[in-house]
DNA sequence: TCAATTTATTTCGCATGCGAACTATCTAAG
DNA sequence: CTTAGATAGTTCGCATGCGAAATAAATTGA
C-alpha cells in the first residue's frame, strides 16, 4: 500500500477514454463510422466472414455487445450477416463495398489518432503505457474475481 | 510519423477502461453505487452543495451527463437537489445520509482498485502513465479541434 | 433414438454519456 | 423598462455495452 501513488488513475483513465471517443465521433465527416464500428471493420478487414462470436472476442465484447453493433452496422449497410452453411445457430459477417470504403477511410484517420496518442512521448514511455493498459486487462478480468 | 509505435493504443485504452468499469460494477455488493456515481459522491464529499455545473465540470461531464446521473442518484436517495436561493435556474447538490454512507464504502473499495492499478509498476512508470492519460485529455479537447 | 447439455445469438432492461434543441432565469444595454 | 444575449438545466434521440434470461441449433450420452 504505497502512500502517494493514487494519481486518481481511475478518473484519468475514464476521462481519457471518453475524450478520445468523443473526439473520434466528432470528426467522422459523413454520417459514418464511430470508433466501435471502425473496430469491427478492421477485424473483418483481416478476417472477413468471421463468426459474430469471433469478432466479439477480437473486440472484447460480449454477445449483447456485438449483436447490437452488428445490428447498427447492418442497418448502415456497412456489413452483412450471412448464415453459416455448417451451423444453423451461427452467422458470419462480411464487409459490404461501403464497408470496405469506410474501413479505408477509418484507416487513414487512425494515423492521426495514433500520432496524437504518441507524440511527445518516447518509445520507452509508450511501451510503459501499452504494457500498463494491457496489464489492466488481466488485472480486471471478465469472468471471476480476486 | 514513427514506424512501429502504434501498439493499438486506441483499442487498449478502450478495453482497459471497460474492464475496469465492469469490474467495479460487478463488485458493488448491495444494489449500489456504480463508478460514475461514486465519482459524484466524492465530489460532493469535498464540495457539498455544489452546483450541477460545477459537479459536472469536476467529472468532465456535459450538462446531459450530470443531469442524468443526478436523476438516477436522486432516485436512489443518495443525493438531493435543492434550489439555489440566489439563482432561480440553478440547483445545488447535497449528500443524503445514505449518500455519505455509500461514499465511505466506495472510498474503502477504491483502495483496492488503486492497488490493482499500480501494483507491479514503479512510481516512475505510474507517473508516466498518469502523465500520458492527462496529456490525452488536452490532446483530444472537448470543444474545438486541430 | 432421445434426453441433457453446450453453444451461438438475440432480447430486454439498464447505466452511461453525447449532441442538438428547448426552457427558464438572469444580466446588460439602450 | 424592455429587449437581447448569456447561463443553468432539462429533454430527446442515439450509440455503446453490460448482465440476465430466452431461443434455437448442435453435440454428447445412455
Amino acid at each position: 500500500m504505497s502512500p502517494r501513488r493514487e494519481h486518481r488513475l481511475v478518473f484519468l483513465l475514464n476521462v481519457a477514454q471518453r475524450r478520445l471517443q468523443r473526439w473520434m465521433a466528432a470528426r467522422s465527416p459523413h454520417g459514418g463510422v464511430t470508433a466501435a464500428q471502425s473496430g469491427l471493420l478492421f477485424v473483418l478487414g483481416q478476417r472477413d466472414g468471421a463468426l459474430m462470436g469471433e469478432a466479439g472476442a477480437a473486440l472484447d465484447l460480449g454477445p449483447p455487445g456485438i449483436s447490437g453493433l452488428v445490428d447498427r452496422m447492418t442497418a448502415a449497410n456497412l456489413i452483412e450477416r450471412r448464415a453459416d452453411p455448417d451451423d444453423g445457430r451461427a452467422w458470419r459477417l462480411w464487409l459490404t463495398p461501403a464497408g470496405r470504403a469506410a474501413m479505408a477511410q477509418s484507416k487513414a484517420g487512425l494515423a492521426e489518432v495514433n500520432a496524437r496518442l504518441t507524440d511527445g512521448f518516447t518509445d520507452a514511455e509508450i511501451d510503459v503505457v501499452a504494457r500498463w493498459l494491457a496489464t489492466m486487462q488481466s488485472r480486471f478480468p471478465k469472468g471471476e474475481d480476486e
